[in-house]
DNA sequence: CATGAATGAGAATTCATTCAT
DNA sequence: TATGAATGAATTCTCATTCAT
């Protein structure tokens, strides 16, 4: 079915396939090898279970994505409303394209699963720590009031914005990224001005 | 463990305790017979299969909360504003006090598997379009602004009450009712003003 | 291949068939369940797992052996020394004309599997206390020499008519008992006369 | 992990390591190359399979073990039950001072697995027989008594010193060259003096 | 020599469901 | 009603061995 040449990839884009489509539980390894054309044992030569499989995907999964944005995003913005702004547009825009790894990721965030659970927050923690590490780097601090705290500022723009982004999200689910972006821009470019009112200088 | 009468309520009651705990592939017929101290065939014969089981389970859910709503719902209220209030505080409150239904419903609307998505689904709609004619039932309209449609007002209104007890549902969890109750109580209150103030005369 | 009735004794003989002749991991389910003509399902309906069945049969083995035994010892025979030969006897008897339930003790004796280990060794010990209480009881201590410490007496007899059998044994595994038991016999009596010399009166 | 050189050794080393603790099926290939730090094919390479690298093992066991003790064994000692001592006094300090070998010894000789059952046997006759004649080659014949048949003399005493030295080995299993050896050499002059007296003129 | 990808039969175990009693 | 024996397909995972590079 897939190129004779790296079998692991076929596997990998095999088992997104499956896992973006179904909870991991109805999802069987039989599924997989059988979609992706190989013998049942290689699935367990590159992984070591099943378990193993699914978190490299959701490590995969978030790794495209954030290659993909981090490419993309300009950091020679110096003004941490607009640089988190181009940051979520390039995240959302990405997320959009990539519908298999944007519904997986979903499916593995709805999964209940003692040790899914465990490694998937792990690892979802470490790339938002690395995401942000990056967005806050060489800020342009001097627009900023200062008799406020910065790191408060900081955190209520950011949660707005991811607040106005979650209920975007749920709202523009099955739309078109030319529909549905554009009015997030809108709503997000209105909190901005919103906030530099308050908070810069 | 159970008495010998109504071994079909024993089998509920086990049912109803491993499936607000674990998901629906989770849980083994076999652990809800031997939970219950009944036979497997039991199960089988008073339920068509485990789907119809869960679905049942379903149904009985949400007819003991509505039950136990309505039981208790001033239903002389004629002020709309204030009988949805009313409603919305039975049901919070009935919620926290049946855990167990409650996780169970949580569970059940988790699920993806496409037959119980589909029954939950239509049994959902039903139940809360049962329920809002209810409510909407024998409501005095002279008080609003006749120059306002009052379908758009009821919408407006309803969305904006059920947001707000969403929110409150997500902060409140775990957290006991006489506790996170006023707080509920509180916030609605302060958009029924609100609205009292924009849709009446 | 089997009667009907009682499937469960049908994996079990086949399950003693299997286990005698090989060792546990040589031994698939598959195996069992094939030859005792059954599903695959019921092995694992009757039996936790593969190691249960084992531990199950190994319980079985010994309780259907004591019982033989005990049924035949005669525990009005008060003299220690004719009432442990006896309880040999019997036993090396009954050990020969059942050669599976032998040769099935010898393997599970040889397996070194850290879980079955455990388990039988705590069963062995157990049958062991079991049979010497009986064998014990009652015993007319009247004869023996009040200058020596009975217990003394007692453990040097045992420890002595035991290896005598063990090497016995060894050499006799696969004659008939005809032919094998009279030279036990011989040989235990040897002993019995020469512990009455020494420790009686 | 290990030098480059000789990734064959590197395998024989791992090998010895896993097949000395655990049974044959229980130790897999798998195990043995990553343990060795070399590849899947490499072990396939040098050895056909799983069961030749484990009869390998057991003459190069044995071969090391002879080289060793024949090395040092005095064979200007024409005195059979001198020169008969000295060998098993040498065998027992080379089988306490190869820990590993010596369990791995073992280890084959309880395995029931019906080819390496089969080699093994054929192997070990072939080892004692070489070593036996060794043993037996120009030995002083003029001490023994010329009415006794010389081979059953020789029979006798060496089952005699065999069986002291198989007791001996189940008591001193887990001690200490120095602590148990020399209550081997000491119960076997008592035996030897015992033979000079029947035997010798 | 050396690698490690690739195979596929076979292992133990699970589980919803049926059915004779 | 009530039991629990019986089924068998499906699941995850193991492992010795082969082979192209």
């Amino acid at each position: 079915m897939k190129k004779d040449k790296n079998l692991r990839h076929a596997i990998i884009l095999s088992a997104f396939k499956q896992f973006s489509a179904q909870p991991y539980h109805k999802v069987s390894t039989n599924q997989i090898v059988d979609d992706a054309g190989v013998s049942k044992g290689l699935l367990f030569h590159y992984f070591k279970d099943k378990k193993t499989l699914y978190i490299t995907l959701y490590d995969l999964a978030w790794k495209t994505i954030f290659k993909d944005v981090f490419e993309q995003l300009d950091l020679s913005q110096k003004c941490l409303f607009r640089r988190f702004r181009d940051y979520i547009i390039l995240k959302s825009r990405c997320l959009q394209n990539h519908k298999t790894l944007s519904l997986f990721i979903k499916q593995v965030h709805l999964n209940q699963d003692a040790d899914i659970l465990k490694e998937r927050s792990t690892r979802y923690l470490n790339y938002q720590e690395v995401a942000y590490r990056k967005i806050f780097e060489n800020i342009d601090t001097g627009l900023f009031r200062p008799d406020l705290n910065l790191q408060d500022t900081y955190k209520i723009f950011v949660w707005t914005l991811q607040r106005v982004t979650n209920e975007w999200e749920k709202q523009h689910t099955n739309q078109s990224v030319e529909h549905s972006l554009p009015v997030l821009e809108r709503e997000l470019e209105y909190y901005i001005q919103f906030f530099e009112k308050a908070f810069y200088l």
